[in-house]
RNA sequence: GGCGCCAUAGCCAAGUGGUAAGGCAGAGGUCUGCAAAACCUUUAUUCCCCGGUUCAAGUCCGGGUGGCGCCUCCA
């Protein structure tokens, strides 16, 4: 497959380091609040590349990680008066929860900030010692004058990028562009013993070192959001290459934005909206659909209208699995010939998904499958054998997307039943009145009666 | 100032130089006792504007206009 990486800023075939198998790493969040639509993106673009992957027959490690100690879980922790544990161990359990509602698959390895400080220990003391960092009153920076591939990510030359940095007072950098890898622990802050003495890791370093404890030096794919690339991702690469001599990442992938009135959605600008209240209002579903409808560089501008229509359409691959379902019952035997066209659907969607993960195109291909199994295989009279073969494509291709369209029913009771069959009986005397009355009455409750050529569709 | 991205129907959106996918919404029809679902037809002679290259351009080049991003924490 082809992906676009943003250090070459061209389209490349994937050739992993070991045949087969690719390793990846993707920058999870930081947890000091409930996760916006933005990290809702990251997350649901990068779960389909790791299914698809896996799709292709890859053995996929995927890393990601919970930053757990950070400036603002600290502020969030002196402001709320609790150790700053409680706040990140219940926002990486709200985390969690939208993971599963969203249908991300939990990673490989999750690895939290709190559990690698000594690998990140281990790496600043090589960067020290190999003179990329230096000590300053309790903090070590990181020099990026020193390493010569500074900027090769953002492509920006370390000057042009120092342009606008400053020393803030009470840093103890040497040069404007310094970055801290240690940060000494002022008084009532959370800390770690360090040969520097008491204080907490950089952000940057966290992610270069889980990477390598979990990973290796070298990895195949690191992902992230596209405002990582600087200065989070320049770091990493910095950091890592100077102290492990070896290539870190060898493939980039940035997702875009998500918008709101066309500009960018961040809790700095304080214009976003928490996965957790969109999913209480529309389900969680349609964020995911959402993220999947347009490429995943493109930004998507989120509103109201927009997810509206997610809905809509994802009403349509959900009322053809049930169909599929319903037709399972009362499918006769026998077969057509779909074969061919279920297999060229499938290299539709491959063919897309391959081309840097056409997501849009790939979905384009499941509401072709849909159109041609409306068609083709739920005829009058369905064949098993077809209404079989079709829905496996359908949950194979709509699985790779990460789509749930499978409703859990309720059971139906013995009551419900009985009404059911007596509304039969009334259509069959044509007692058009009762028939409607008992249809309302189940309505009422939740259930809603289709009346098909092959019998009644119980929709709970 | 440096480095980039984007502009396709009412809305969302794909598009490898060869004559505009898919979804939502709308209109008409078929099927149905009525519904629902589904199906059929219909909805961009045209892809922000102006030039250029080419037998051929939404797609390449140049120039505009408009919008956005990174260069500071941020998915």
């Amino acid at each position: 497959m082809k992906i676009y990486n943003t250090l070459t800023r061209q389209k490349e075939e994937f050739t992993p380091i070991t045949p087969g198998e690719a390793k990846i790493y993707a920058c999870g969040p930081t947890v000091y609040n409930f996760i916006h639509m933005g990290n809702a993106r990251m997350e649901c673009v990068f779960d389909v590349l790791g299914r698809y992957l896996e799709y292709r027959g890859y053995k996929v490690t995927l890393v990601k990680n919970i930053t757990d100690i950070d400036d603002k879980i600290i502020n969030k922790a002196i402001e709320e008066n609790v150790p700053f544990s409680d706040i990140s161990s219940k926002y990486a359990k709200e985390y969690m929860e939208d993971m599963k509602g969203l249908n991300v698959k939990n990673p490989a390895i999750q690895p939290k900030a709190t559990e690698t400080i000594d690998e990140m220990l281990d790496i600043i003391n090589t960067l020290v010692e190999k003179g990329y960092a230096y000590e300053s009153g309790g903090d070590v920076y990181f020099s990026p004058s020193k390493f010569e591939g500074y900027g090769k990510l953002s492509h920006q030359p370390l000057q042009e990028l120092s342009a606008g940095a400053r020393i803030n007072i009470g840093e103890l950098k040497k040069e404007p562009m310094d970055f801290a890898l240690w940060k000494a622990a002022k008084p009532g802050e959370p800390y770690w013993e360090s040969p520097w003495g008491k204080g907490r890791p950089g952000w940057h370093i966290e992610c270069s070192a889980m990477v390598r404890k979990h990973l290796g030096n070298t990895i195949d794919i690191h992902c992230g959001g596209q405002d990582l690339i600087f200065p989070h991702h320049e770091n990493e690469i910095a950091q890592s290459e100077c102290c492990n001599g070896a290539p870190f990442a060898n493939y980039w992938m940035h997702n875009g934005y998500i918008n709101v009135d066309n500009i960018k959605m961040s809790k700095s600008l304080g214009n976003f909206f928490t996965v957790r209240d969109v999913a209480a209002k529309y389900g969680y579903m349609p964020i995911r659909y959402l993220m999947i409808s347009a490429h995943y560089r493109s930004p998507i501008n989120y509103a109201a209208d927009i997810i509206e229509q997610c809905l809509s359409a994802l009403a349509r691959l959900k009322t053809c699995r049930e169909n599929l379902e319903f037709a399972l019952k009362t499918a006769g035997e026998g077969a057509n010939d779909i074969n061919s066209m279920l297999e060229s659907r499938k290299e539709q969607f491959i063919a897309a998904m391959d081309d840097d993960l056409n997501m849009s195109d790939a979905l384009a291909a499941v509401f072709d499958l849909v159109r041609d199994i409306n068609t083709s295989v739920l005829t009058a009279e369905p064949a098993k054998n077809d209404v079989v073969a079709a829905l496996a494509l359908f949950d194979e291709l709509t699985g790779v997307l990460g789509l749930v369209l499978k409703e859990e029913k309720a059971k139906i009771g013995d009551e419900i039943q009985e009404l059911i069959e007596k509304r039969q009986e009334a259509r069959k005397n044509r007692d058009f009145a009762e028939a409607d009355r008992i249809r309302d009455e189940l309505k009422q409750r939740g259930i809603t009666l289709e009346d098909t050529p092959q019998g009644v569709k119980i929709v709970v």
